[in-house]
DNA sequence: GCTATAATAGTCAAAAATAGTCAAAGTTAT
DNA sequence: ATAACTTTGACTATTTTTGACTATTATAGC
């Protein structure tokens, strides 16, 4: 059941977890998974976005590399380059991309992702889809100012 | 009489014995059981609903799945009255009532229950009144299933 | 110093692998 | 006979995987 995916997904976590930044050769990487190499590119695009908390930078030719680096920085500097992130408008992809961030830096449980996941969905508000983005942002900028005074909250 | 579904609802009971949360592949159900695709969805719309004490949750695409989650006939009871309590528009006062009393009942976390109020607050909600609960009536319908999809998952 | 070549990496669209929806056709119970 | 329930199939939606083509860079030969 381990889509393609998830194992190289896991694979480069797995590196990231020593070292904050990690180097990597996109087709190594994809001969050792028996895939495509553009399966590297969508693995990154997807799951080591920005908005996910990572930055991917490459380097073609002779002696190429990609490298991710996992960006770390202060509670205080997350919330506002959170908040600024989301803005006055945010599509869902985007706003789960944060949510899955906070969670990863367990800033927030695995229910409470869900439970943010639920709130910002598409199905939950049923509008048309610029006053549904709109929206979106503001429910999830009021959240993330939650989440971070529940971070001085025993639970 | 209903041959074929009857099956499928004992097969996937079976299997709801061990665990209280289920994996299928809808297609391959559908293969050993030589039917439609869409006589699962017929199957899990019919004998696995919410007010029968199921939730189910799925996804598309490459290593898709759909899951079937089993909870207790209390819950089931407890979670049908307050989405019918909830309607289709509520108030903020009685959202953040009915939020306080699945408090009161320990299926959420004092974080959660301020998550979950942050995110149905009027602050949150930047629309005209009416659309506004409306809108807080879904968002909170929305949350109310996925609390009840969380209970027993460890976190 | 150029240039050609090999060694990388990126892009994008098509194909594959899932699942969902809905209405029509078929069955069964009243 | 009719209403209710079941089964099927055609069409849609979503996510992952692949492959053909493009772009960039280091290095080896000249």
């Amino acid at each position: 059941m381990a889509a393609l995916s998830d194992s190289i997904e896991r694979f480069i976590k797995e590196l990231l977890q020593e070292d904050t930044r990690i180097e990597l050769k996109r087709n190594e990487l994809a001969q050792y998974f028996g895939c495509a190499n553009s399966q590297i590119n969508y693995v990154l695009a997807t799951r080591f976005s920005m908005d996910r908390g990572y930055l991917v930078e490459s380097r073609r030719g002779g002696s190429g590399y990609v490298r991710v680096i996992r960006i770390s920085s202060s509670d205080a500097d997350l919330l506002e380059t959170l908040l600024d992130r989301v803005g006055t408008s945010i599509d869902e992809e985007s706003a789960e991309a944060i949510i899955h961030r906070i969670y990863e830096l367990k800033l927030i449980s695995l229910k409470e992702a869900k439970l943010l996941v639920a709130c910002v969905c598409r199905q939950a508000l049923n509008l048309p889809t610029t006053a549904k983005d709109a929206l979106r942002a503001s429910i999830l900028k009021n959240a993330l100012v939650q989440v971070f005074k529940n971070l001085r909250e025993e639970d």
